[in-house]
DNA sequence: CTGAAAGCGCTAACAC
DNA sequence: GTGTTAGCGCTTTCAG
């Protein structure tokens, strides 16, 4: 059994006495067999077996100086987006030494801000996905702890980062060539990082082809935010949508429906709408029409983010972080069907 | 700052050496306000605020024998069931001491058991939803960890349980007043909790008023897993389908309006299919029709499975755990736009 | 009310 | 190869 009959746990000294040896021969038959004679090892870790002797965690990470965990802080874990990212860092860290924490901020920058703050005690390392927090904070947090982040960019720490950039021009390239002339951009929460990047190459690519762009929102980067969206879309002249992401798409597309209104226009029907998303979630390739959206290689932003974490705790540099690698991922428009000719 | 200018942080020590005090007092002024007198610990906070001072939570655990963590293990995150059961726990501990831990399994047994066990070395408490491993297994987690367990039950934990009961005989009723006389279940993972008491409570409704239930299945609780329960579906000469979860509602709904099939079915028309689901997960009230369903207290139920872990964390209780509280919260049937007369 | 001392369980020099 | 010793940073008796 793995207690005591007093229902305490084995400590390394009852695995020593039982073994007839010193608690720091047995601390090297489990830490570094090489330093010890085979056969006592042997003789150790059946001992160690027989008293489900577990080393103690807080002692280890006490005389270490490390707890041989990592945090990974996201803003929405119900937001489908995040999944394969989340499951990209789990998958990375599974089978290794290290144990992955999970939080999730709701969205919202204080409760991030407290969250990076109790899991920075409480890490090696903590990956920040999209964080709102400000500069400032961020560097305080970097202070105490070894950070990689995720879709956003600063000085204090390295970043991994989607490559907004070819994802976009294809996106509007391809409405362009549809014959769109004027588009809206539902825009996503003003302080995202993500936002910021879309827009700006959306801009960038509509300036250079003549295309007028009105933005609307903020909306909430969910599918309830596309309803409302869907509705101020209507109330404007356009004949092409960007939404902020794949959510608010699939939103904006069942108000759409809803409301009568085709999506792509209907060849020689005036009133249409042809709608592009950003992410493509799963949902996405399954709605009537499939959705045209931007897809992201989260899971290679995923994995990415974690090597990059693993490789700087491995680095064992207690002081700075290394130089700041930012590894670019490039994104490409996915054409389905629900982006069609004027 | 938070960092000495070496980098080091902040001991109980420097902060006593700063303050003209020992390290004692400075723990009780941290710890036990009321020991100190008022003037020392105005000191001796202002003396830890300037240096930065945070506790090592290490050297706390090691001889508090507790970590101020909790462990919250789910089978998918990117289902958004669970989602609510996340924010809930992670709501109730927010402004606690303790921090949440979150993992999923990827609803794989063995990954689970994995991180049960790895968990278990970290937290002083582990909340696991729908755990999938066997009886044995849970003894020995829980042999190591305090543990509540939400939508299973064992002797070797407390659990707090939806009651399917209500929901499952009012979607029964109601599919039974329609004039459905032949319907389908399309099962979920065999060796789920939920499947088993769904199929149950289905099988014994049914049966109670002459309704001929046929089994189909096991499908991947997904959407995808509904696409392919879609096609077996209209190989069988049935009128109603009762859905794993909505998920797997969705993607028959979706698959069966690719396949041109009326849900419900129109008056007059053969072929139609009414549906329910199970769960009510956001998406559902946004379908074209929206989809009836069961809907279950998540939130309630999360709440509920945070309170009894934070308690009999409390209660401090290290030796055997508090005879386990069933909490049973009721689900009950939303009648939305899947389901019509035959 | 405060300080000195002991020790939580483990690892890492340093001897032998 | 293996044992001895000295802490890691903190809390908690026990004296005073």
């Amino acid at each position: 059994m793995s207690t005591a009959p007093d229902g305490s746990r084995a400590t390394i000294r009852a695995v020593a006495r039982l073994a007839g040896v010193s608690a720091s021969t047995v601390s090297r038959a489990l830490n570094a067999p090489e330093l010890v004679n085979a056969e006592t090892r042997r003789r150790v870790l059946e001992c160690a077996d027989r008293l489900g002797y577990q080393p103690n965690r807080a002692a280890q990470s006490l005389v270490l100086g490390r707890t041989r965990n990592v945090g990974l802080i996201v803003p929405d874990i119900a937001n489908p987006f995040y999944a394969p990212f989340i499951k990209g860092v789990e998958a990375h860290f599974r089978d290794t030494e290290y144990a992955v924490f999970l939080a999730d901020t709701d969205e919202d920058t204080a409760t991030e801000v407290r969250l990076a703050e109790a899991m920075s005690e409480r890490v090696d390392g903590l990956i920040l996905c999209a964080p709102r927090m400000s500069g400032t904070r961020l560097r305080t947090v970097a202070s105490k702890t070894t950070i990689v982040l995720a879709n956003r960019v600063s000085r204090a720490a390295p970043s991994v980062l989607l490559d907004f950039r070819p994802g976009m021009e294809q996106a509007v390239a391809h409405v362009h060539a549809l014959g769109h002339r004027r588009c809206a951009y539902l825009a996503g929460p003003a302080n995202s990082w993500s936002n910021r990047q879309r827009r700006r190459y959306l801009a960038a690519g509509c300036a250079a082809r003549g295309i007028e762009l009105v933005e609307l929102g903020p909306y909430e980067p969910r599918f309830t935010g596309g309803f409302r969206a869907a509705d101020e879309v209507l109330a404007q002249d356009v004949t092409a949508v960007f939404a902020y992401n794949d959510l608010v798409a699939l939103g904006v597309l069942s108000r759409l429906t809803a409301r009568g209104v085709p999506v792509p226009a209907r060849p020689g029907t005036p009133g249409g709408l042809s709608l592009v998303g950003f992410d493509d979630v799963p949902m996405a390739s399954m709605t009537h029409p499939p959705l045209t959206t931007v897809a992201m290689p989260v899971t290679a932003l995923a994995r990415a983010a974690a090597a990059a974490m693993h490789a700087m705790l491995a680095e064992g540099a207690p002081g700075a972080p290394p130089p700041p690698p930012a590894a670019e991922l490039a994104t490409r428009l996915l054409i389905r069907g629900t982006t069609g000719p004027i």
